[in-house]
Formats: C-alpha cells, structure tokens, sequence
DNA sequence: CAAATGTTTCAAAAGTTATTGAAATTTAAA
DNA sequence: TTTAAATTTCAATAACTTTTGAAACATTTG
C-alpha cells in the first residue's frame, strides 16, 4: 500500500470507530489527521484534506479541545490558529476514559442511586426491583472504580495494568 | 419516589446510557425492563410497557438474544414465547465487552497493522504516519489484552480485578 | 479608523438511523 | 389438512443527527 492510500483508510477506519463510539465521525476523522501529520494544521487545511465545510471544521475542532485531546497554537507573526494533537497516546486514552466517566457513568450512577431507594414493604414486585438496581448500583460503582484505579498511574498504566494483572 | 415512577426512570436512564453507548434506545429500554421484571415477559407485554410496535419489539428482542443478554422461555402449554434477562450482571458485562472487541476492536487492529506496515525510506511524512500508527496499533492492542485479562476471569471478575489493582 | 483576515454561529438541507404497521411467514392445535 | 395465533420481515416514514454555507462577529494591521 501506498502512503496516500495508507493515509485515507486509517482516517477512515478511525472516523467509523468513532461513531461506533458516540464520537461524531468529523470530530474523529480531524483527530487522526492531526495524529499522523508531524506538523500542525490550520483549519484551511484540515478543511481541505477532509473536504469538509468552514462550520463543521470549527465546530468539531472547539470539542475537541473540550474533551482535551487537541490544542491549538500559534506561529510568530501569524495571525491563523493552527491545531495539533495531543502527543501521548496514553494520555489521550486515559482522557477519554474520565471525560466518559463524568458525563455518562457518575449521572447513571445518581439515577440508579435514587431509584434503588425507594421503600418497600415485602416481596412485591417493588422489592425485586429495589434488589435488582441496587446490585446495578453496586456493579456499576464497582466498574467505575476500577476505570479510575487504571487510569489514575499517569505513566504506562496499560502495561502496569496488564502486569498487575497477571500477578 | 413512587415504584412506577423509579421504574419508569430507570428505563429511561438505562436507555440513554445505551444510545450513548451505540446500543439502540430500545433495545436498551426492552433489557432494562426485563432485567426489574421478577416475571418472564411475553413480547404483548413489552410492546405495551414501553409503548412500541411489533415490529420494532421483535428486531430487539432478536438483537438482545444474539448478543446473548436475553433468552427465551416456554410456559408449558402455551403457545407464547415469554423473555428473561440474563440472570447475572458480572456476566451481562463480559459478553458485552466480548462482543465489542470482536466487533470493534479487532478490525481496527487489523487495518492498522496493515496500514502501519506501508515500506519508508526516511524521515518523511511518511514515516511519522508510520511510526505514529504504529504506536496506536501497539496500544490498541494492548488495551484490548487487558480488557481480555479481566473479562477471562468468571466469577467476579471486577471484584478481582479491583484487588489486583491495589496491590 | 477602515479594511482585511480569520472564526463562530445557526437555520436550513442532507444524511442517517429507528420505528411503524401491514403483509408474509411460521408454528401449533383442532 | 385448515384455521388461528404468534412472529418476522421490510418498505415507507418519522425522528434524529450531522453538515453546509452564508451572515455575524472578532481581531489584527496599515
């Protein structure tokens, strides 16, 4: 395969995961792109390379930098934003991981909180359900934890992971 | 808070948090449903709680059992068919993980190793797409022998995982 | 200050995904 | 068999999400 060829699947293939991801496909497609150019992009660029529109270009770009994966910067005497990803893989990783944290697990977390605690007198149908969205309660509460024990080690915490792991 | 009303929250929070996670609303809905349901639930049953049509129960209910989170049961003597979750939580969330990594994660795998073995000769920018897709497809990989790691444990899995962790 | 360059916003259009409902199919009992 | 009950399929459509493009806004420079 050739460089070009090699170039437009990857940003491909990383657009679709996105969106399987619930990550909008442009907002992934830009974040490659800015992943494999070693240098930074303008949003002229990224418009071009993606032929997408000015609006769509910017829209994205400023989530991105609310999810904390890209920034921008700026070159002396030059009046034109230019963007770049954040450089470590790991960190990117570990962002996503919080960032997915806050906004979906901690709000179902308060959700399954309030209902499990309802009362209830006996073994109704009520009292399955109290039973039932506690132990969710508790799995779910569980699974963050660990999300966050993994991603609290700033340095290397995949490998760290998979040798305590094995352990 | 009033039983109807915490069942009726919850299904609605367990069905965004799957739309969020590329599940479909209902199917969510349909699983969250018989998940509190002490008893089995004829599709008549679901269609009526969750107010949706035929249709749209049965492409859901077919979905669910392939990924393996719901089954169905036959009362004796009748013709009905009748759908139970999954009992076990710890179990709903291996398959899940499962079915994403044979879905999502191994493709991208494959296409990144094969875009990531492109032949360079120098310091070009080629050779930054490579060098950089190759990390990914080294973390990816990773991350995803965690994730296998911690689901090959039956019982408890996060439970184990989390005291690993803490050593 | 006005002009030029760059960025953001947002209503409308395009595109995508989910849902309906009626017809076709399957299955079990009479 | 035939009939009736239950389930599945799928084209049409509804609902939702993304993208565009032009206008508004902001910032820098001469």
């Amino acid at each position: 395969m050739e460089f070009k060829e090699a170039k437009q699947k990857f940003i491909q293939t990383w657009g679709s995961l996105g969106s399987q991801w619930g990550i909008n496909k442009t907002m992934a497609q830009i974040h490659a792109l800015l992943m494999v150019s070693p240098d930074v992009l303008s949003m002229e660029d990224i418009m071009e390379e993606l032929h997408i529109s000015r609006g769509n270009a910017s829209m994205n770009l400023r989530s991105l930098i609310d999810w904390g994966i890209i920034h921008k910067e700026y070159k002396l005497g030059e009046r034109r934003e230019y963007f770049a990803a954040e450089g470590d893989i790991n960190e990117l990783a570990r962002k996503i991981a919080q960032e997915r944290s806050k906004r979906e697990i901690k709000p179902t977390l308060r959700v399954l909180k309030e209902v499990s605690s309802i009362e209830v007198e006996d073994a109704t149908s009520a009292a399955h359900f109290k039973a039932k969205t506690e132990e969710l309660y508790d799995f779910v509460s569980k699974a963050d934890q660990m999300l966050e024990k993994i991603t609290a080690q700033k340095e290397n915490w995949i490998t760290k992971t998979i040798i305590k792991l094995m352990s």
